[in-house]
DNA sequence: TGGACATCAGACACAGTTGTCTGCTTTAGT
DNA sequence: ACTAAAGCAGACAACTGTGTCTGATGTCCA
């Protein structure tokens, strides 16, 4: 699964140095966008060390590559939160292993992220971060069951209010205004009294 | 105060119809702007009811027209805030009527935010921002000092977070997951307890 | 009412970006 | 080793948006 680009049934399988250009191009354009949203193709294609046109070899559209970065993105953080086993422990511990693993990560992609709050609608973005959600609804939910988190109030507005927490975490350090570790105390701490009944 | 162009101290006032044109010119901006962030100075002018090169009048290039517009609607916030009175009474009810009169209009800006996002570094995107916090601050300080704020994180910190969940309101509106009135409710009720100790 | 200010209408140059195409060379798979 | 796939180099057309400029018309203000 996750060909990205093709998935025809047939055919014999793309050739090596193929996927090697794939691999350098996502790469590229996630370091890239992550910091300036409106780079361009013929600057993500330097930085990946290929021609422009190599690109529109696999992605035909400026917008086909947008999208797969997004999901290339998504996917990193998602093997994130699955290395922190969300479902081990106490929900309270988990979720602060959780946040503590994938916070800084999240925090990289700020330029991604205003990228598709600009082009996609609040609907679509939702739905491309589902996988990430996926990961954490269980979590929340167990807490809810065992009554440490709150339960009056929906699963979906806990995950959103998670979300908003961490990004409000780095984007204080981004400004300089407080240091990483005063943030992750911050985050942490708001994080769970904002979810605890 | 407030010329937003120039601030010549010699020469006449404005015209009456300048001061009609910038007027709205700036209204169609934000309006545009506010849904989609890529609006050309083309489709604002033609909202505007102006022809394009009236808004090179009074707007040198599209950034200062962006820049312009990012001062008017920090400028409408402010004026919200002070209405709901946040030097009034209890800080917690303070703290939940500001956020009551606020919440909706600061939603209202999403496109504008995401514009903004991209093209201001994090401390620009602060220091622009400023006016607004400095309406809450001191309700923040007096809530901390009374003791019914948390007193363990920076003044700062409880900014940022309070922000982000009144972001995160809107948009899960916006994505249509929660109602308006269930909204406002966790909105209100979340970022109570992530102020309080 | 006179003259400065402002808008309109339209054209223009210019830069940047996207997407396509060609011919040629290199590389990988069987 | 043979062949197909992939990459390179470079050029190209098309489009879009920005910013400027002109001359004519309309509007304010003193």
């Amino acid at each position: 699964m996750a060909k990205t680009t093709a998935m025809k049934a047939s055919a014999r399988k793309r050739r090596a140095d193929a996927d090697r250009s794939v691999a350098s191009i996502l790469d590229a354009a996630l370091e890239a966008l992550a910091s300036d949203p409106d780079t361009s193709m013929s600057e993500i294609a330097r930085r990946a060390g290929v021609v422009r046109a190599t690109i529109y070899v696999h992605f035909p559209t400026r917008t086909d590559l947008l999208d797969a970065v997004m999901e290339y993105a998504v996917g990193l953080v998602v093997e994130s939160i699955r290395n922190a086993e969300p479902q081990r422990g106490e929900p309270v511990e988990a979720l602060e292993r959780v946040l503590r693993a994938t916070w800084r990560q999240l925090g990289q992609f700020h330029g991604l992220l205003a990228l598709n709050m600009a082009r996609l609608s609040a609907e679509e973005l939702h739905r491309r971060h589902r996988p990430m959600l996926d990961q954490l609804e269980p979590l929340i939910e167990r807490g809810q069951k065992q009554g440490v988190f709150r339960r009056d109030l929906p699963v979906v507005w806990h995950l959103a209010v998670l979300r908003a927490i961490v990004h409000a975490a780095s984007t204080e350090i981004r400004g300089g205004r407080i240091s990483e570790s005063e943030a992750e105390a911050a985050m942490l701490s708001t994080a769970i009294s904002a979810v605890s009944p």
